[in-house]
DNA sequence: AATTTCATGCAATGCAATTGCATTGTTTCA
DNA sequence: TGAAACAATGCAATTGCATTGCATGAAATT
C-alpha cells in the first residue's frame, strides 16, 4: 500500500468501516462515492452524483451504486420523475432486505427528494385475494425550505 | 358524413358521450382509443394499446392519451416498472384535478397493474413545514388471479 | 510469479417518452 | 361557397436515461 493510499484510508475511516460492515471491498472509487453520499441531505440522481464528483466515470458510479444497493448500503428511490435517486440506508438494512419502508417526499418546487424516515407507511386494506409484498409511497408538495 | 361514419357513431354513442362531457372532440381515433380503454380491467401501457388496436399510429395514440389525461378522462400511472400505464378515471375527475387518490397494485407475477378504487390512501404525518399536494402509492405483490 | 478474480473505463445498445414538421381534415367567417 | 385559420394525424427524428459488452488494469490468492 502506498503512502498516499494509506493517508486516504485514514482520512476516510468512517466510510471504510461502513463498507467493510457490508462486505464491500473499500476501493478508492467506492469510498469517494460513499463519502459524497454521506454529505447529502436528500436523495441524489446518478447525474448529480457525476457532476458533483467529477472527474469520475458515470458508468463506474452507476455500478458502484448498484453494488451498494445489493449490499444494503443504499436504496434506490423511484420518486415518479423518471430518474432514479439514491440515498443511504439506515444501519438496519442488510443484503437480504431493505428496511426502507418509509415515505419519500418530492418537492415540486426545489425538485429535491427526501427520505422521511420517521413517516412509516400505514397498513393498506387490499381486496380479497390480493397479497402484499412491497410498496412505494411518494408524497409530493412543498418542502419546509420552500414554504418558509 | 358517410353512412359508415354514421353507423360508427351510433355504435359508439357511449364513448362519444363521455368525450363530449369532457370537452374532447370525438374524432374516430379518440373514440377507438376510448372504446379500447373501456374494455380493459387493468391499466394498460402505450405499447399494449398499440398492439391491441393495430393498425394505429403509436404517436397518435400517445397524444390521444395525453389529451385524455389533460381533460380528466384518463390518469397516468407510474407503477415503478418504468413504463407508463393508463387507466380510465372515475366520473368525478375533471380537467383541473384528478381524484385518483386511490392505491395502485402491481402484480409481480402477471405484471398487471390494477386500480384499487376502493382502497383509499390514508393520512400521512409529514414533518413540520412540509406541505402536501399529491401522492402516489403502489403496492406490489400477487393479485387474486395469481394466488388462486 | 502466475493465475484468477474483481474493479474500472469507454463504447455501444436498448427502450420509452417526447418533439418537429408536413399533411390532411375540420371549423369559422366573410 | 370559398378561403383562411385551426386542430388532428402520421411519420421521422431526437432525447434521456438505464443497462450491457468488452477490453484493460489492479488486487488477491495459490
Amino acid at each position: 500500500m502506498s503512502g498516499h493510499e494509506k493517508s486516504r484510508l485514514l482520512s476516510s475511516a468512517v466510510a471504510d468501516q461502513r463498507l467493510l460492515q457490508h462486505k464491500v471491498k473499500p476501493t478508492a472509487m467506492r469510498v469517494l462515492v460513499l463519502e459524497y453520499l454521506l454529505t447529502q441531505q436528500t436523495a441524489i440522481s446518478l447525474n448529480d452524483l457525476e457532476k458533483g464528483m467529477q472527474p469520475a466515470d458515470r458508468i463506474t458510479i452507476y455500478r458502484t451504486l448498484k453494488t451498494f444497493e445489493q449490499k444494503g448500503l443504499v436504496h434506490l428511490i423511484d420518486d415518479g420523475t423518471g430518474v432514479h435517486k439514491y440515498a443511504l440506508c439506515d444501519d438496519a438494512c442488510g443484503p437480504a432486505e431493505h428496511h426502507d419502508l418509509h415515505v419519500h417526499f418530492y418537492c415540486n418546487n426545489c425538485k429535491e427528494t427526501y427520505c422521511l424516515s420517521d413517516s412509516k407507511i400505514p397498513e393498506i386494506a387490499l381486496p380479497d385475494g390480493f397479497g402484499f409484498n412491497e410498496m412505494n409511497l411518494v408524497v409530493k408538495g412543498h418542502c419546509d425550505k420552500c414554504r418558509s
